[in-house]
DNA sequence: CCCTTATTGCAAATCATTTGCAAGTGAAAT
DNA sequence: ATTTCACTTGCAAATGATTTGCAATAAGGG
């Protein structure tokens, strides 16, 4: 939990409490591979003693400090996720669910080519992956 | 709108009724450049006479035939696009919320490397780019 | 034009998100 | 360790999106 470690930091230094609900919504960030919607959370978090409402609240507390990133992805239902980078994906199967991971994020020439498009600074990205796995593709054979 | 058109005809193709919910949640799929939540075609759709759960329904039926993708981000929320490729991407300003095309989609060999890594099948992809514009950048120069 | 039945609209149920406010608690100062 | 005070939280109510049942409507074939 390195970087949970980290991160418990950044943020003591901006905001000036550190409670136990904040950990928590920090903590589902840290161990998450994809973003999360609030209510995600609120899943992980269903034996933690932490109030919907106050999850909302860290979150939005959370991107004004910049240490979190909220992806709106339409109207309602945002994704959020560490600012802190190294990441990597996975592609999940449309007909099992199953996830595999990608590997290391390899987008960052992708962002690179749309700075120079665009002249858009601190590109970010979101991306979501779906497909059919190997086990699903051939139902009858083997 | 020869791509709604086209559209309109595979659906009659697959599916019993045309109907005028059916038409403007098409028409929603074929006019916006990204991915729709329900909701908002629900906005789109304002002054069409469309009950939000038809347009659930419909978007559900669409999905079955195959002519919508439906992406799930989180437990609620889904975003929908025409499984009909040949799109554009574009990146959204987290100050001004600008909106600048990028151009044509470039993701084809990202799918390519996900297809060889992990041996999936129909590799799909939904992003979402956000940066800073050049207007937002410098607000006191020039 | 009539029939059949897929599809719709409406209303109610369900669930996520937002907000106000009083109570609780982190951490700095004593 | 205790006190103190602003920051945070929990709770409850409000808001708004999504889902579902059911009777009414209308698309398309005959
Ligand atoms: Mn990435
Ligand atoms: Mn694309
Ligand atoms: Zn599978
Ligand atoms: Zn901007």
């Amino acid at each position: 939990m390195a970087i949970y470690d980290d991160i418990l930091a950044k943020v003591r230094e901006q905001l000036p409490r550190m409670t136990h609900a904040r950990k928590c919504v920090l903590r589902c960030l840290c161990e998450s591979e994809q973003p999360l919607a609030a209510n995600d959370m609120q899943v992980m978090l269903a034996d933690a003693d932490v109030d919907a409402a106050t999850i909302y609240r860290n979150l939005e507390t959370l991107c004004q400090i910049g240490v979190v990133h909220k992806v709106e992805m339409s109207a309602r239902g945002a994704l959020f996720a560490l600012a802190d980078n190294d990441h990597s994906h996975s592609i999940k199967c449309t007909e099992c669910n199953c996830r595999v991971d990608i590997g290391d994020c390899f987008m960052a020439e992708v962002e690179a080519l749309i700075q120079q498009r665009t002249g858009f600074d601190s590109v970010r990205h979101l991306v979501n992956f779906t497909g059919v796995c190997p086990q699903c593709r051939q139902p009858q054979q083997q």
